[in-house]
DNA sequence: TTGAGTCACCTTTTT
DNA sequence: GGTGACTCAA
């Protein structure tokens, strides 16, 4: 970092503070320092107070240590500090939101408010639970837009779709689009010819077919077109070009009614959720767009004087318009670096910085159209560089560049020259350069790279600059290992936990998609019931074939070890210790297992889970990829191992960047295209509908979108930028290393890759001090009144079991769903099954099922057969409780729960005269119960 | 040697 | 859905 003393650089951009300024500030080139001392040189003046001045950064993080670093250096105090507008754009909309925009609604024609109370979603896999209870109200209320829902494959779809819509400022109002935005939902046919033409030029001075008829290839390929489809070679023609006019044949398609489904969904989304009182973040930036939009007192009176916004490569479409809105003048500042723009996938934009002067002008103009909301000039926009890095040394830089222009795929044809024209080259400011650049492959990445931290480690050669500025030998705390994935983090983790080397990993980890946490998933289940799914994973890591596994499973003829170890388990009280003994038995003593233990444990300290919902927690954990956060302790010595996202704005003397494999790094596909505007963003229906003979739906591809999807080139620049990122984070030494099939980026790259073959027999690496971890653990779901206990999934709970639970599996299931259907089937002594014979047997009349059928009841004489089990009968001496766990809406509606209840309700109720019934439906994801009034029998028949 | 067609293999990041 | 290794033909 650099001194006390601003450079020229900096200290030009730290004193013109009047006017517009893109600032291109490369990786360590001081820009917090910069940005922070111009801060403190704009409130130095006179009448210029820090609520005059907005700073925005992206993170909450990264606002408080703007603040903390402002203090340093300026007059002001934390204490004069803690009020300014130091935030980032999703605190600011929130305030924003909170003091003036109870009515914002209002303008796109929805008589909700926003009040003090509403929440602001954070988790992901709550607002998708909620988007599914909304969706399933909405498929109800609108029977006219069924074939578009029937064409969907996901509804989670169309949050996606919102949310990207909501990130580019297209809103819905009452009867249309917000302001010009429809025009975004069109698509420009212009952008798109472009493209196409592009795409469909022969290659090699014309003897050679273009791309995209190479991609048309496919075309139909596993695809089921409506008759009127155009035939394969009507697409491709006969020459080395796809006929011109597919263009315009693929992209004009009469769109309305697609967006008016769109448009409803998203209105009504909007409406629901101000029903029921919560934002994401989206919407939070959307409503605060809106405001300012149409409230001229209030942006006229909350116009700030200085802006600046940091980090503005990561900015969206709409944040880019809300600092227009919030500039009272045209003392605007953004700074970033548009190499190091790794977001696309929460919506940020690179070309907001890449083409900042032409974007500022056209998004002016638009806000202006109808009203002066941008009352200041836009141009000039004066260019400032930051050019002096702190961090890395020449042959680093230099080499950094390279990842720019390196090639993702071995045929991929990139501009190199057109790239390298928009780098702003940066100067080292050391003059010592001894890096090393190297490059390895080998069978086994893992003992390789753990072989490389032990030559590394206390080599003289590969000395690193202490804090003092003097060269020392490195330790293990001087290296981080950077991914791509995190899997590939968390496997390394094992292997250097495996040989003694201290490695910690930090960031989000999918703990329960880890091989230790699925053996302990596997022994609760047979613990619990014996279930086959947990004697298959079990068997299978013993090392039996399927086959024999299959033949153990079907005879439950169980290993005699394994039977015993069982019955160990059954006598351990706490599920932290059936964990424990697990990993014992398999030696499974890696800082993962650590990890999951840990999790398993404060699951259990801190709820009263019975096994069945252990067991049903992490099946969700696993099925949701939910992360938990796992930090290093501070100041241990150990091996840093972060995924490149995870590692932005960090620096480190030796990187090592892992996995550079084909399929990894790049990820197959890239990471999200950069066609904001000549795609009709994801506007096209997949599928159309229509109904054979007999009536029942069909789904048939589209194959305009088709074509159309491949007519878009895969761009893979971002990938090129996440190299960027993981190379530039280095301040001494970099070293790649990939598998046996590494990535072409290794290819490209100015280094000699040398495969080499570890030998860690006799690796004796240096104790280091092992990490500690913090595991965030999620509140379990229920209503308070509740006790966990009461939550059986499957079950049938019993007034003369004494209040203890019983579990049904699937076997029990499967079970029952024979017997029904007439199939011999034993119990096996499992009071389970029989629990369920002795049910089914006390229901009178004849049973009969269908399939996918299997519960037969009767009501009021006469036979009914529904599909799906149940999932809690909560008996007691005085009342019944029927309650039905759902987490998902969109296979069915609530209209059709309320059915199914209503005859369990009355089928109940019969048997138990005596007793108060009640029926009831539980939303898991998030917690709400719905009591369901039953609908007559009357009612019922006529159904 | 070059190009068209065919087929097996793999599929992420998180404020 | 995309890549790259493969086969076969010119």
């Amino acid at each position: 970092m650099s001194g006390v003393d601003p450079n020229p650089e900096q200290r030009e951009l730290i004193e013109a503070i009047d006017g517009l300024y893109l600032v291109d500030a490369g990786a360590g080139t001081g820009k917090t320092f910069t940005v922070t001392r111009r801060y403190a040189n704009i409130v130095a003046q006179d009448g210029v107070d820090p609520e005059d001045v907005l700073l925005v950064t992206f993170t909450n993080n990264a606002a408080e240590e703007m603040r903390e670093r402002i203090v340093r250096h300026s007059e002001y105090g934390m204490r004069e500090l803690a009020n300014a507008p130091i935030q980032t754009f999703h605190s600011l909309s929130h305030d924003l939101l909170d003091e003036y925009g109870h009515d914002a609604p209002t303008s796109l024609g929805i008589d909700e408010t926003i009040t003090g109370s509403t929440r602001i979603i954070e988790d992901e896999i709550i607002e998708q639970a909620l988007f599914r209870e909304f969706i399933g109200q909405f498929i109800d209320n609108h029977p006219e837009y069924d074939e578009f829902f029937t064409a969907l494959s996901e509804t989670s779809e169309l949050l996606d779709l919102i949310k990207e819509l909501s990130a580019k400022g297209v809103f819905p109002t009452a009867d249309g689009w917000y302001r010009n935005s429809e025009s975004h939902l069109d698509g420009d046919f212009e952008a798109f010819e472009t493209l196409f033409t592009d795409r469909n030029e022969p290659r090699n001075g014309g003897s050679k077919q273009s791309k995209l008829r190479k991609k048309l290839y496919q075309y139909g390929e596993d695809k089921t077109y409506l008759p009127e489809a155009p035939a394969k070679w009507d697409i491709r023609g006969d020459g080395k070009q796809v006929p011109a006019d597919l263009a315009e044949r693929v992209f004009e398609e009469d769109r309305a009614a697609l967006k008016r489904f769109v448009h409803d969904v998203y209105h009504a989304y909007l409406a629901f959720a101000l029903r029921r009182n919560f934002l994401n973040f989206g919407f939070l930036q959307l409503f605060a767009f809106v405001l300012l939009c149409e409230d001229h007192d209030l942006r006229e009176q909350l116009g700030y004087e200085y802006v600046m916004v940091d980090e503005f490569q990561d900015s969206s479409e709409i944040q880019f318009k809300l600092t227009l809105l919030l500039a009272g003048t045209n003392n605007i500042c953004v700074v970033g670096d548009w190499k190091q723009s790794i977001y696309s996938f929460q919506y940020a934009d690179v070309d907001n910085i890449r083409e900042f002067d032409e974007r500022l002008e056209r998004f002016a103009g638009e806000l202006n159209r109808d009203a002066d909301r941008v009352t200041f000039p836009t141009t000039p926009v004066d260019d400032k560089q930051l050019t002096r890095n702190y961090r890395s040394t020449q042959s680093i830089l230099d080499f950094s560049t390279h990842a720019l222009t390196a090639r993702a795929t071995k045929n991929e044809s990139l501009d190199a020259e057109a790239i390298s024209e928009q780098v702003t080259p940066l100067t080292a400011d050391t003059d010592r350069d001894d890096s090393y650049i190297e490059a390895l492959t080998s069978e086994d990445e893992h003992e390789a790279i753990l072989e490389k931290i032990d030559a590394i480690v206390d080599n003289d050669a590969y000395a690193v600059e202490g804090d003092d500025g003097t060269y020392r030998t490195p330790e293990y705390g001087d290296i981080a290992v950077l991914t791509r994935t995190r899997d590939f983090g968390r496997d390394l983790l094992d292997t250097a936990s495996e040989f003694g080397l201290p490695m910690a990993y930090e960031g989000g980890i999918e703990v329960f998609r880890t091989d230790a946490a699925k053996l302990v998933l596997a022994w609760l289940r047979i613990l619990e019931r014996d279930a086959e799914r947990g004697w298959a994973l079990v068997l299978e890591e013993a090392g039996y074939t399927i086959d024999e596994a299959k033949a153990i499973i079907e005879r439950e003829a169980y290993p005699e070890a394994m039977v015993a170890f069982r019955e160990d388990l059954r006598e351990l009280e706490t599920f932290g210790g059936v964990a424990r003994r697990v990993f014992e038995q398999y030696g499974r003593s890696g800082p993962t297992a650590d990890v999951v233990l840990d999790t398993i444990q404060s699951v259990h300290g801190t709820t009263t889970f019975t096994r069945g919902e252990l067991i049903r927690f992490i099946e969700e954990a696993i099925a949701d990829g939910s992360t938990h956060d796992v930090d290093a302790g501070a100041g241990t010595n150990a091996v840093t191992v972060q995924t490149i996202h995870a590692t932005k704005g960090l620096e480190y003397p030796i990187v090592i960047l892992a996995n550079m494999n084909a399929n990894k790094f790049p990820s197959s596909g890239g990471s999200g295209s950069d066609i904001a505007y000549t795609d009709p963003i994801g506007l096209r229906q997949r599928k159309v509908y229509s109904e054979d003979a007999h009536g029942v739906p069909h789904v048939y591809d589209d194959w305009k979108t088709d074509v159309l999807n491949r007519c878009l080139p895969q761009n893979y620049d971002e990938e090129r930028r996440l190299l960027y990122v993981a190379v530039t984070r280095a301040e001494s030494h970099v070293v790649l290393t990939g598998g046996t099939d590494p990535n072409s980026f290794l290819d490209s790259l100015p280094v000699d890759v040398e495969d080499i073959d570890p030998d860690l027999s006799a690796f004796d690496p240096e104790p280091g001090e092992h990490s500690t971890y913090t595991v965030d653990i999620p509140e379990p779901d229920g209503p308070a009144s509740y006790s966990p206990h009461t939550f059986i999934d499957d079950a049938v709970f019993e007034g003369n079991t004494g209040g203890r639970g019983m579990e049904f599996g699937s076997d029990v299931h499967e079970f029952a769903e024979r017997y029904v259907l007439g199939e011999a089937v034993e119990t096996g002594d499992n009071p389970d099954k029989e629990h369920v014979k002795a049910l089914l047997d006390s229901l009178e009349g004849e049973t009969r099922a269908e399939i996918d059928a299997f519960l037969p009841l009767t009501v009021d004489g006469e036979k009914v057969t529904i599909g799906g089990i149940i999932d809690l009968l909560h008996v007691t001496s005085d009342r019944v409780e029927i309650i039905d766990y759902k987490t998902d809406l969109t296979t069915h509606a609530e209209g059709e729960y309320r059915k199914q209840l209503s005859i369990y309700y009355h089928v109940v109720a019969d048997q138990y005269p005596d007793r108060s019934v009640t029926a009831s439906i539980f939303y898991t994801d998030d917690g709400t119960r719905h009591n369901i009034t039953p609908l007559d029998k009357a009612a019922l028949r006529e159904l």
